[in-house]
DNA sequence: GTGGTCTAGACCACC
DNA sequence: GTGGTCTAGACCACG
């Protein structure tokens, strides 16, 4: 588990979870059929309430990227190669549409949207 | 009065409003001193209540976006050229440094986020 | 007439009229039976309503500032020297005993508060 | 909770909350993470409205001396000892700024507001 | 007419 | 349980 928990920031624990898990997955940093640890582990370890894991392990099997076999716990499925790309595109993508349109708003341009990136990255 | 408010988005109804107001005025499209419509003008025309008009009016106040005259209504500060590309800048500035952030996260390199920063403009 | 009105204070302007021509025959700035402009001349002047100059002298008139002589105008009450030592006493007294009290629940002590008092003098 | 509404106050209710929280955690009586009562048991023991209670706490959090967790509570932030002094400083310079131009309106001399002063502490 | 404040009551997401 | 948002309706001071 390396994950990090802010507990005053606005965005949802589970979705701090979900997110963090998720990328790990598609960056291939968690190997497939990897055993996630139990609810009630990584509940403790985290110091969040075994609620809020599993609202994030339940939004990480409702959109594919784990499996549960009851029982015996949670596994990272096995996601091909190109199927990675396929989510890395489109995470992105929607993201990125969404972004453009707030600097537009802002009156920015095309140079100045790519300088930022260039200075962030 | 130009706005859309969407009620099914996940976006608060005053947030909605700040930041359409505020970009229009960051944009130079409200100018200095012009009197906005009143709360409850706003609000019969928006079909939203009165206090959500208000709290984004005065959100708009706060980060000095607009001025009140109890009695006769709310008015468009005179911001200066620089000080508007200052707060432009630094709402941009915020932003990117979330997102680059993001894409980072989901194993992007600089190259794919032009690519998309150019899809998308 | 030496009055500057403050739009966008907080304090209604009404208020600020009362103020600082109440402070004015305080002071002996303005002597007895002055003649105090017309409230529309005043409020043409000050470029206010003429509904708030009209509470401003009301104001005046019930504290005992000034008498109304219909058809004629409002003039300064001869104030003897005593009284206006008595008035001014009552209300800086009623004054500093609100603010010693938010003095103190910032935790400032005598010496603290002297100091500001010496400083801003 | 160490709270006084004072209902026929000039002040509006949500004002003389945050000044007597904020007054209690600048001068020490509220810890670092003390979690304040949620809103609906404040509003219920102090019999206000939970807005009216939501509005003090706001301007606490905007302030800077609560932060929020949501589905948590309301919690005292860890000021440190100077930036607590700063603060303390600032209100009272300002407040002092805006008295001592009102004494001196009325005539008053230095030694007339030390002898108030004296009085009243 | 304007904004400022307060109320009671509701639904939601999150923990 | 918590806070976040929204509603309709009310009263006030101010201009």
């Amino acid at each position: 588990m390396n994950i990090v928990i802010e507990n005053t920031s606005d965005k949802p624990i589970y979705k701090q979870l979900f997110e963090q898990i998720s990328s790990q997955i598609i960056r291939g940093e968690l190997e497939s059929n990897y055993n996630l640890p139990s609810i009630r582990t990584a509940a403790k370890e985290l110091r969040v309430s075994i609620i809020t894991v599993k609202k994030a392990w339940e939004e990480l099997e409702r959109q594919g990227f784990i499996y549960t076999m009851v029982g015996k716990g949670c596994f990272v499925r096995d996601i091909s190669e190109s199927k990675v790309l396929d989510m890395r595109e489109e995470l992105a993508d929607k993201e990125m549409a969404k972004q453009i349109g707030y600097y537009k708003e802002l009156g920015l341009n095309l140079n100045d949207i790519m300088e930022l990136v260039k200075k962030h990255y």
